[in-house]
DNA sequence: GCCGTTTTCGGCCCGACTGTTTTCAGTCG
């Protein structure tokens, strides 16, 4: 549905619609992907009424995601389509080659497709165009490779530890009086499109050295763009990487715009307009008059907010709560007192039992649950009723050479095809904690998989369902399931939902989090760990996407101290 | 196309960098 919106603005933007229309069509499809509801089933229930109570979305576009959700299709947008040249949306996928160019290369030069575009830049035809030369199509080539490639976004877990290395580099140049993470990596998104850092230095003549030194460091492969105050390059990685200098009292300004989302960005401008002030990324301004931007703090205070988390500005609800005084206090790591699904050398992890209890101490956590495979998935290892017993009777033993730590007895269950478990219920009563899985059968039609998961939750021994969509990111798309109805079930049976914080998880994802919150389910935050270093930073992104889908402490199971965390498991 | 304790019409966030330009359009974020 966004997606289709997000099409349509892409050819009003090219016919030179009236930009507003281009951004109205751009910011709606922005709303829906931040929804916690599906705008089909709001369509269903309540028409275009329900649509029209949502934020950027007024009647012309009610009707057309009407249009959409009754007959699939969308009658404007397929008649631009008609009076545009044919393959020209495939140009505009291309980075660097906008709307203009585009529609000049499809009409000068009949270009259709990418291989068209790139004989078209060997023959020298769109070098010779007009406002173009060698370097842009220089550059167009570049944005082919680029795309090509699929280096568009990064994996949070490939963009957070690279960043963290580029960022203690910059900060330790002598020229670097602070220096931060912005951009969506700050806002913690699952992918990042590109590293964002800002930097203060120690004096204004620092700036040129500070560009000059990062366009010089040995992640750099090459500088795409180099100027007073700000620098762009690209990673030997293939992840693009952006510099930029702000005196100190420019900095909250600078942070909080940089930072993003771009339609949250547009609201506090606007809110900053209600106040009679203009907002730029160097400060605040009243009327010819600057009044502050040394801290977002500051900003926030002056447009009438209090401070909002980088991980929920994404213009999603998140600015009408804070007008409202009822922002969520987010989760953070020092709430998690345990994680509840790892794996250890009894089936296919890499460490001893007391090895992730030793790990988990490190961190400050009370306890853990080790939770091994079950018998039907041999190829991970997964442990006869016999192994799990002589499992329990090493963890019995190691408990008791631990002080202040419980370590927990668990398995991770999978669910058969039917929706039964992998070992008879009176073993799972020996349990202490039972993360029930689907590893197998991933093809099963929607309402049998939901059928299969629902039924699983509603074993009382059941702790909760772990990553409940299967999905892999950028690897294997999540499987055919009712999300709602799982949801539900969790609700009715008291059962947990999982917030698998593996780095190629992350399943559950913000947006069902955020249902599972409405609907009051409990969710375990759990690293699923096959390894101690594991721990540490599968804990960073769970905490992240959490915060992601406005989770607070109390909606989260292993924030509970043991003894209460006990009780609700022998309920 | 959306939206309204200044408005149902007339606004709509703001700036850097690049390239091909003698003053600015295109693209990006």
């Amino acid at each position: 549905m966004a997606e289709a919106l997000d099409r349509l603005a892409r050819l009003l933007e090219v016919t030179g619609a009236i930009r507003f229309k281009t951004q109205a069509h751009e910011r709606a499809a922005q709303v829906l992907r931040g929804l916690d509801r599906d705008a089909a089933a709001i369509f269903r229930a309540e028409g275009t009424k329900g649509l029209r109570t949502l934020p950027g979305i007024g009647e012309g576009i009610a009707t057309k995601i009407g249009e959409l959700v009754t007959t699939g299709r969308c009658t404007e947008y397929e008649k631009i389509r008609k009076s545009l040249p044919p393959g020209l949306e495939t140009l505009l996928a291309v980075p660097g080659l906008g709307p203009k160019t585009a529609m000049l290369v499809a009409t000068k030069l009949k270009v259709r497709n990418l291989a068209g575009l790139e004989r078209a830049i060997a023959s020298g035809k769109v070098a010779a165009l007009p406002r173009l030369g060698e370097k842009a199509a220089a550059k167009i080539l570049k944005g082919m490779e680029l795309l090509r490639s699929g280096a568009g976004r990064v994996p949070l877990s490939t963009a957070l530890p690279l960043a963290r290395r580029i960022l203690a580099r910059l900060a330790s140049l002598p020229g670097v009086a602070r220096v931060e993470i912005a951009g969506s990596l700050r806002r913690m998104r699952e992918t990042i499109g590109d590293l964002d850092f800002l930097a203060i230095p120690r004096k204004p003549a620092d700036a040129p050295g500070i560009l000059k030194a990062f366009a010089g460091f040995e992640e750099v492969r090459s500088v795409t763009a180099q100027g007073g105050t700000k620098c762009s390059v690209r990673l030997a990685s293939g992840v693009d990487a952006d510099l930029r200098v702000v005196p100190a009292e420019s900095f909250g300004a600078a942070l909080l715009y940089f930072s993003g989302s771009k339609n949250f960005n547009i609201r506090i401008r606007e809110l900053g307009i209600t106040k009679g002030m203009s907002l730029n990324e160097y400060g605040m301004l009243k009327g010819k008059k600057r009044s502050g931007g040394a801290t977002e703090e500051e900003i926030f205070k002056a447009v009438g907010l209090p401070f909002i988390p980088p991980e929920i500005r994404e213009d999603t609800g998140e600015v009408e709560a804070a007008l409202q005084g009822r922002l969520p206090i987010l989760i953070e790591a020092g709430d998690l007192r345990g994680d509840l699904h790892m794996h250890t050398t009894w089936s296919d992890g890499a460490n001893t039992a007391a090895q992730m209890a030793a790990a988990a101490q490190a961190l400050g956590y009370a306890y853990i649950a080790l939770c091994d495979h079950s018998r039907s998935l041999r190829v991970a290892g997964g442990l006869s009723i016999e192994d799990l017993r002589k499992k329990n009777r090493e963890i019995d033993a190691l408990n008791r050479t631990l002080k202040g730590f419980r370590v927990l007895k668990g398995a991770e269950v999978d669910i058969l095809a039917d929706g039964t478990l992998d070992y008879p219920d009176e073993v799972l009563a020996e349990l202490d904690v039972v993360v029930a899985s689907i590893h197998t059968a991933f093809t099963l039609p929607e309402a049998d998989q939901t059928r299969r998961a629902v039924r699983a939750l509603a074993n009382r021994h059941v702790t909760l369902l772990a990553h409940p969509t299967g999905r892999l990111i950028g690897k294997r798309a999540p499987y055919a399931i009712n999300l709602a109805e799982v949801i539900r079930a969790a609700k009715d049976h008291g059962t947990c939902l999982e917030l698998n914080a593996q780095a190629q998880r992350l399943d559950l994802a913000e947006g069902p989090l955020r249902q599972a919150r409405e609907a009051g389910v409990t969710i375990a935050i759990n690293t699923d760990s096959h390894r101690d270093t594991q721990l540490a930073s599968g804990r960073d992104y769970g905490i992240g996407i959490a915060r992601r889908g406005w989770l607070r402490a109390g909606d989260v199971l292993n924030t509970l101290p043991l003894d209460s965390l006990l009780k609700r498991l022998a309920r």
